[in-house]
DNA sequence: CATATGACGTCCT
DNA sequence: GAGGACGCCATAT
């Protein structure tokens, strides 16, 4: 079965690819901004699709808690951890963060 | 057309 | 502040 790639998942990477590098933003955030509110879970499902060699900075989106959503049983989620960290972002606790500091606010 | 699903958000305990 | 229950939205079957 092929996950099939709609107009919706083109606007969703296209707002992820905008968030600035030592930020982060949520997914309910990419969601609005891609014209779909209230369709966060939808931002999961959109990311979900990108291939393990893209170029989007998909770690840089993270819950409304502050914290890091992959399970942790696979690797992506230490992989996230550390791409943020090397971006200068603090973690708080294994997987949190603290969205007051580094939550990005266009405009 | 009805049900199930998921990298979520908000409210409540 | 940390979890659980329930609600939301677009897709897959």
């Amino acid at each position: 079965m092929v996950s099939q790639v709609t107009d919706i998942d083109q606007r969703i990477w296209q707002v992820v690819a905008h968030i600035p590098r030592g930020k982060v933003a949520t997914y309910g955030d990419v969601a609005r901004h891609a014209g779909l509110p209230g369709a966060a879970r939808r931002v999961g499902t959109a990311l979900r699709k990108l291939p393990g060699d893209t170029r989007l900075p998909w770690h840089r989106v993270i819950n409304a808690r502050g914290q890091i959503s992959l399970p942790g049983g696979n690797g992506a989620c230490h992989r996230q951890r550390k791409r943020l960290e090397e971006e200068g972002v603090r973690f708080t606790s294994d997987r949190q963060l603290s969205l007051a500091d580094y939550r990005w606010r266009p405009g």
